[in-house]
DNA sequence: TTGATAGGCAAGCAAGTACTTGCCTATCCT
DNA sequence: AGGATAGGCAAGTACTTGCTTGCCTATCAA
């Protein structure tokens, strides 16, 4: 189920998150902490943090490699390729917004 | 700000009702209540299914029009090229999983 | 070994939210 | 008009979840 995909986006903070790592990859837990606190003007904890990366991790969007006593967390896009699968986009053909054609008028 | 759209999209039986205004667009409230019930097997209340209607189109993803005392809603997917623009996708190059480079060994 | 750094586990709290129930308005058909 | 259909508003409830606090483990440097 995608369901943990979806999940793990509904989060502004954990957007953020991801943002970040798609900035500077391979972030540890700290380096992490320290960037939403210093450009973001987060305070959140350190666990508040971890439980957001342990989220994103569930839904593939983050993977991560440990190193010592390092972890560090890569940005995965991967999994957002189904969201657009599920639902297509439609053709930036003519004009924006070309109204869906519909029951228009049956009886009058 | 997209929040609303994450939001609207954080909730799997609203991710449903997307599929099928997908597959049937212009479709009433109570045309996607018993769809809802009859495909889905989902028991939920008309009410239930009204205020996800709401937050979808709040999100942008459901247009509506109203005809009478009908009001039929339409999908909408362009607010979700919002999402692949923010994280941009991987080119579906060669092999599906790249490790991305990070620090591989630097001290041993 | 001792201390410092990087991270993990688990319980607890407070705010958000999905869903219901009850009642109200608007449009159509006879 | 009256009833039936399509939909809206608002309060109440139960569950989820974001975040904290406190403590524990593992790795590195002195």
């Amino acid at each position: 189920m995608s369901d943990d995909l979806f999940k793990a986006l509904a989060d502004p903070t954990r957007r953020t998150i991801l943002d970040e790592l798609a900035e500077k990859s391979g972030q540890t837990l700290f380096e992490v902490c320290s960037r939403l606190a210093m450009k973001h003007r987060l305070g959140i904890s350190r666990q508040g943090v971890s439980q957001h990366l342990a989220v994103l991790e569930a839904a593939g969007l983050v993977e991560t490699r440990r190193e010592g006593r390092y972890k560090f967390h890569d940005l995965n896009t991967a999994p957002l390729r189904r969201i657009t699968e599920r639902w297509p986009l439609p053709h930036p053909d003519s004009h924006p917004h070309s109204r869906p054609s519909g029951p228009e008028d049956s009886t009058s």
